[in-house]
DNA sequence: CTATTAAATAAACAGTGTTTATTAAACTCG
DNA sequence: CGAGTTTAATAAACACTGTTTATTTAATAG
């Protein structure tokens, strides 16, 4: 008890973070108790709540945590050299899927949690950065330059791109929570098939100018 | 204390199931306790553990329920007389996005708790009635029907199906759990223009036989 | 009218997130 | 230097949680 060797003010609550991460992505959020995390590090359950509000605001932290990698993951379509925005978009899915695949308790933390953005208001300064926010931001863009090249023509930027981020929300959400009645469990190839066989059905519009009304269309 | 006036054996079960449902869809699961539970039908907690094993019996019972309500959702589409099998599919789609958002906690129940069926083999006799199941089946076979009428020609009828599931799924879920970044929260009528979208784009395929190929389209 | 059966319970168990009063080490300053 | 202040860390409690146990009590059967 009492005042600890001359520790570095403040950075303890990276300490915090870590660990629970840790712990988080190989027990699960549920299962992890702010006790555990604090005997994880060498400490008490009090001195974590000097360093944060409630359990909560450590789940919000790692949300956040979460979107900057779901970014860092669809950084690396910018760089590859793509031909047009639609196989952008279509890249830019199966990265979302990737990513989701390969850190599903991540994705846990950043879906499957009451709504983060009520804590925000409240204890940080700036909300320093919304990743969240720049992940759609990135996706609009993608959205946009489709519409650029003559895709999406009669419908506005946020209705197609809430689509698009329904349909590998929705699959990745599916396969995660095992929601899926299949004989065999779905797996990250039917997700890509199924990203394939959208990408396609959006190609496809393109050749349409309005969709709305009835179309002369001659099959090659 | 003691036994009670000539209750009816075994109704109790149905008792806690009415009760249990009634606040959870008031209060969420969360914050509802077994305690809770059982203070509001006049026993004691330890009186529901002679009916359910556990609270998780309780909610995959709840969760069962929900597609059940959804299965009966979708069986009015059957009812009302729809032209052709696209149409059907897409009326399908709206009624679930219906559903789900006219019973945001009823869905929570059905897509965001642990696997519920990994219950099922223990404690239920013959499984009874596994609506999740009936109502993929309901799915698939309207998929079906479209490929029978000259849709999804170069996909399978489950990645078909998959797909389309994951879109109203996907919007359902980015609405209810609140995880869309928009200035203004996404609304149910942005997710019906969403589905006339997605819908416009199926439409659209029938018209062409191999989207994989190039392909020669004539505006109309 | 006892003996048995079984429904319901009281009370405890082992945990949870969180709060409060207290300790003790480090720093400040007269 | 030594007293006073500040503050990191804690021990212990609080009010809960889901679940289990031994016990009571009422209805039924012989």
């Amino acid at each position: 008890m009492g005042r600890p060797k001359t520790n570095e003010r403040e950075d303890i609550r990276s300490l915090v973070l870590e660990k629970a991460k840790a712990l988080f992505l190989k027990e699960g959020y549920a299962s992890i108790t702010i006790r555990k995390i604090a005997r994880a590090i060498g400490y008490t359950p009090a001195t974590i709540y000097l360093y944060f509000q409630s359990k909560a605001e450590i789940l919000y932290e790692l949300h956040n945590e979460g979107f900057r990698l779901l970014y860092e993951y669809k950084m690396k379509i910018g760089e590859a050299g793509t031909s047009g925005a639609m196989e952008r978009l279509r890249n830019g899915g199966k990265v979302y899927i990737d990513f989701a695949l390969e850190n599903p308790d991540y994705y846990e933390l950043m879906f499957n949690m009451p709504e983060p953005r009520n804590f925000m208001n409240m204890h940080r300064k700036g909300a320093a950065e919304d990743y969240a926010m720049r992940s759609y931001e990135f996706l609009r863009q993608s959205v946009q330059r489709c519409k650029d090249e003559g895709y999406f023509k009669d419908v506005d930027v946020d209705t197609a791109a809430f689509t698009f981020w329904s349909v590998v929300h929705g699959m990745v959400a599916l396969i995660i929570r095992k929601r899926v009645p299949y004989p065999q469990a779905p797996t990250r190839q039917l997700a890509h098939e199924a990203i394939e066989f959208f990408g396609r059905l959006m190609t496809m519009e393109r050749f349409v100018s309005d969709t709305r009304n009835s179309l002369k269309v001659i099959e090659g």
